[in-house]
DNA sequence: ACGCCTACCTGCTTGC
DNA sequence: TGCAAGCAGGTAGGCG
């Protein structure tokens, strides 16, 4: 469910929220929620007594960093919220991790799909949660190494939106891949953060059709769909994220960024450029939406 | 490197 | 109305 945007929205909702709050205790309904550590009783009471010192965002993973050093990681995956309550309010029967504040609030994780996964990894030296494909990220992710913090998402690609990804940085990526546009927009190991919906908002955007190969992109469809991905995550936070079944920020708000999305999910409605239908076909087992005259058909006569 | 499949889960929508 | 199939924002892991 949530992408960059709805991560980052909730990440800095908890960052105003919960920052300096003490975890009184915790209460793991759902034990496979908890990836590490093990037995789900032991993160319980581990993590009791610990305080928050800052929250903030990794990929699509929240990272709450705590006062002794270690960092809680919360990937929401598809129907995961981190939701601050009054303690004792409405029992909410998707509520698969819940946190007692020492203050009488609750942090709730919440995950109708129980997809979501929580680690709570030890001060100066992390396990990665791995990043999707590649012997190097699956290694780490199976191994029992310790990696140093600089090296936990080391199987992660470049923050879209960090000075560092720049258009020369993102030009030599794409040139070394004959993969499709969209595929590669997905592979987290690739760029981090875009997910289904602002994958094909941003190719929308940049006039690129979703089938087209990365290799074979100009230096103005580059420009264009680096400066697309940037444009569509970041008005996707300004809206606070675009929500259809279970988003929300840590409010339990959804967010405004779904009435403004221009192909995803609008399968048969005019282009919002041209007027012509969107149409829906599926690539890597993934809906995607695209407007077939903004977006042209990649040639069948360009190079295998 | 890449595509394709299955698995993990539950709920909502769609079509007959 | 009822029921079953199909669909959903993510990602790990296996195979070819």
């Amino acid at each position: 469910m949530p992408e960059l945007p709805e991560v980052e929205t909730v990440a800095r909702d908890l960052q105003r929220w919960v920052a300096g709050a003490t975890i009184a205790g915790a209460e793991v309904r759902w034990a496979r929620t908890i990836r590490h550590p093990q037995p789900p009783e032991r993160f319980e009471a581990e993590i009791a007594g610990a305080t928050i010192r800052r929250v903030d965002r990794r990929a699509k993973t929240v990272l709450l960093h705590l006062e002794d050093g270690r960092v809680m990681t919360v990937a929401l995956r598809m129907t995961g919220a981190l939701i601050v309550a009054p303690a004792g309010t409405g029992e909410d029967p998707y509520a698969r991790v819940v946190f007692r504040l020492a203050d009488g609030r609750e942090l709730r994780y919440r995950d109708v799909r129980k997809f979501g996964r929580i680690g709570l990894w030890p001060g100066g030296g992390l396990r990665s949660i791995g990043a999707g494909r590649g012997a190097r990220s699956r290694r780490i992710a199976e191994g029992t190494t310790t990696y140093r913090i600089g090296e936990v998402f080391s199987g992660h690609g470049p923050e879209p939106l960090s000075r560092s990804f720049t258009v020369e940085r993102f030009a030599e990526r794409l040139a070394r891949r004959s993969a499709k546009l969209k595929s590669l927009l997905l592979d987290q190991s690739f760029i981090a953060g875009v997910g289904n919906i602002y994958a094909d908002e941003a190719l929308w955007r940049a006039h690129l059709h979703p089938l087209r190969r990365a290799d074979t992109l100009g230096e103005r469809d580059v420009r264009r769909l680096h400066r697309a991905v940037r444009q569509v995550l970041r008005e996707g936070i300004a809206n606070r994220g675009a929500s259809f079944s279970d988003y929300v920020g840590a409010d339990g708000e959804p967010g405004a960024n779904a009435e403004r999305l221009a192909v995803y999910r609008r399968t048969g409605e005019p282009c919002l450029r041209c007027g012509r239908r969107i149409e829906r076909v599926v690539v890597g087992q993934r809906s995607t939406h695209f407007c077939p005259r903004c977006q042209p058909e990649p040639v069948a006569s360009e190079p295998a």
